[in-house]
DNA sequence: TGACAATATGTCAGATTCGACATACAAGCA
DNA sequence: TGCTTGTATGTCGAATCTGACATATTGTCA
């Protein structure tokens, strides 16, 4: 893990097996990935229902613009401890975050 | 966030008030430093349930016997990252670690 | 007690991630 | 069409994190 082995396949389309298989990730990578998945769509819901540009969203998280756009996309240069960290800056709850782990299974 | 602002205080014993007011900690930074707590107990939970060393553990991590220490001990240097890579390294479910979120409520 | 196994702590060079900036893209409106 | 606002992408120096190693501490058994 911690590769650059990122999903920028996928892109167009394909017919059988998973993302997974193609890109032949174990299953903790697959596991990885799919939390960061979903932290960051998480985080953008968040966001938007608090009704913030991101640029709104990086002053709170005294960060910059560009990486709150990476870390909604879940950039590989983005890591889980930003994303939880951001999560818990906007005034997410363990519930909310427990609800996006859950997702994962 | 971030800081160096452990709790290398706390070790003596005191009488009132929490531990994040004495600290002066903001909810968010209480609320990271308590899942990184319940994190690294998980993981030590979790690794001697398997009835491995902290050796074993650093193997199958690709890591070393102190890290996995540190890990446990939610030292200041071991990211949330790792700690949620180590857990998935040693096969924890979304579940496990979803549950491992709520305790941080 | 000594010897051994397991765990903890300190340090460091190399790798990764950070915020910041520039800039590109997209959608909406004049 | 140009202008504005919001979002996406690429890059970079500085800061943080990592695995590895040395060493210390703790626990257990003879």
């Amino acid at each position: 893990m911690r590769t650059t082995k990122k999903s920028k396949a996928a892109k167009k389309g394909w017919r059988t097996g998973t993302v997974q298989e193609f890109l032949g990730l174990t299953d903790e990578e697959a596991a990885y990935v799919e939390l960061r998945h979903q932290l960051a769509k998480a985080l953008q819901e968040l966001r938007i229902r608090l009704k913030l540009t991101q640029i709104d969203a990086a002053k709170r998280l005294k960060s910059s613009q560009s990486r709150v756009a990476k870390m909604e996309a879940a950039d590989a240069t983005v890591s889980l401890d930003l994303l939880l960290r951001a999560l818990l800056a906007l005034g997410a709850s363990p519930e909310m975050l427990a609800r996006a782990m859950r997702r994962c299974a």
